[in-house]
DNA sequence: TTTTTCGATAAAGAAAAACTGATCGGATCA
DNA sequence: TGATCCGATCAGTTTTTCTTTATCGAAAAA
């Protein structure tokens, strides 16, 4: 079989501007922009040589030729595309048991999912929040996601990011009564604090933070205490305004970047702990498990190559 | 309409793959490399999350979830196939017509049509080959590719080459018993000579290029004379080792690149004349015309925007 | 058995394709 | 009349795709 076929992404573009009559909307289902769409069907145009649209100032329509190629297009894109949905919805599928420490879980994670799955629509991800240590081999759980020190024996481990603790709070407590602006000022304002789960990794508390900042005036242990597990409470309460913090970069990235939250002192404490993908070596090359190490890596600007 | 495509391109990699059970062949198929085909598989393979292909040492085949995607995939590109023949052999098609001079036509321009028809399966060429001035109002050709001063009034008109004429002779004569080394050398061998055609434009002959050799004790008049148009004729001499002939740098490109003449003497003669492509200016943005100036621009190895 | 061959694979860099962003210009609408 | 919408165009950049080179392991050949 010989099949002289143009470029297929030539071809789709033509495709998707002939049903909407309009390069904008095409552009916009395929997600580029109506310059591209018209570099695409120029292409076409000029590897078939024979004008396809008409182009009038303020919009397109098709010429004897395009309608005669546009049909027999439409229905191959819609038979591949069929396909593709059908295979997506396959019954066989398995979904990937992404084992997440539950804070980051939230965080982090879930606002960044939709990207994989456009990326990998084959691939239905199920997330399990817990904090747990897991066994690879007694849980059906393919890959986790810590925070720790990558000392996971046996286990394909990749490095994401590493943590820093600094204290946030919500903007409106920059110019109140009492601004913060040095780290003397906390003592104007309530320190929210964390109890700690005594096996589980912990961060550094407001009493090491303040000796390192140097302050000796602002008492650490003043300010309402949540229980361990209860980080999200807390930094409810931060977001609205109710005391400082102490946060985990990571945690509060997506937060500080909308502006929710400021880190009105530039003091970081960073400690020897990390986060970290792993999984089982034996399942590591899997297709599933290949595409969600990749794609995490990429989303935490760490190049797989760079471990 | 929401279609959630992959990379066609990886797709269509799948597809001959697992059509031909072979990454090899399904390269030829497609005119890449092997490791192309692998690499576009590997990316589908990745895209959904699912291994396609089962590899052997020395040979693939298709896992469950291949088998399950390949025929509907096939089926589309089938269907987008049999369209674009449809489109092809469609009767509208108007073919292009190109009037060449002969001898450029025979042996240059033929020669690489078959790239411009790969390029541009929509488009039939149909060579003219005259050396008559083209009047473009009155004649039903397209395109021209003249040999000229690039004067012509009122046309869209492109710069292809410029031309140069030097001493050519088969390989042999470089080693009997009066090889040829030094431009003296040839008062042992025959010189070929042409006639010119007193209306069309005409080369140096060999008394200008001994004179620029400073050869003064050869005869630039021996040797067989062909008659005006003949050149094809003449170069067929000089391929046979019959002597050595001025021929034009464009004309025998081909034949040099190949070994089957070589140039004895570093010595070239230019003259004010070129090729040129030339079409009407009201025609010119014409798909057709278009794709045909941007090829042959690109043979030449001028970029259309130096012109 | 040993050697050769064939097809798949990996990594890195090159080439080509695709896309963006900015700008222009003519209809349409207020 | 000005504002806006839509498409065209172009240069520059990013992304994708491909080639190159080298390796590997089983099948075929010696």
């Amino acid at each position: 079989m010989h099949r002289r076929l143009p470029s297929l992404n030539a071809l789709r573009a033509f495709e998707a501007a002939g049903r909407h009559l309009s390069f904008s909307r095409a552009a916009a289902e395929l997600h580029v922009t109506p310059a591209a769409v018209g570099q695409q069907v120029r292409t076409l145009e000029s590897y078939l040589g024979e004008t396809l649209f008409v182009r009038q100032n303020r919009s397109v329509e098709l010429t004897v030729a395009g309608q005669a190629l546009l049909p027999g297009v439409s229905d191959g894109f819609d038979q591949i595309a069929r396909t593709m949905e059908a295979f997506y919805r396959r019954t066989v599928r398995r979904p990937l048991t992404v084992s997440v420490e539950p804070n980051f879980g939230a965080k982090w994670l879930v606002r960044r999912l939709d990207r994989f799955r456009e990326r990998h629509p084959g691939i239905e991800i199920r997330l399990d929040a817990t904090s747990r240590v897991i066994d690879f081999t007694r849980e059906a759980v393919d890959l986790a996601i810590r925070y720790g020190d990558g000392n996971y024996p046996g286990l394909r481990c990749d490095d994401l990011f590493e943590d820093e603790v600094f204290p946030v709070c919500s903007p409106a407590l920059l110019d109140g009564p009492h601004p913060l602006v040095r780290p003397e000022d906390l003592q104007w304002h309530r320190l929210l604090r964390q109890d700690w789960d005594p096996n589980a990794p912990t961060w550094p508390d407001w009493a090491m933070w303040l000796q390192a900042a140097g302050v000796e005036d602002v008492d650490p242990g003043q300010g309402p205490q949540f229980a361990a597990g209860s980080y999200s409470l807390m930094m409810d309460a931060a977001l609205a305004g109710q005391g400082v913090a102490l946060a985990s970069s990571v945690l509060v990235a997506d937060d500080i970047e909308a502006g929710r939250l400021v880190k009105p002192f530039d003091l970081g404490m960073h400690q020897n702990l990390r986060y970290y993908l792993a999984g089982p070596e034996a399942t590591a090359d899997e297709p599933m498990n290949a595409a969600f190490r990749e794609w995490v890596l990429s989303e935490a600007g760490v190049s797989e190559a760079g471990v």
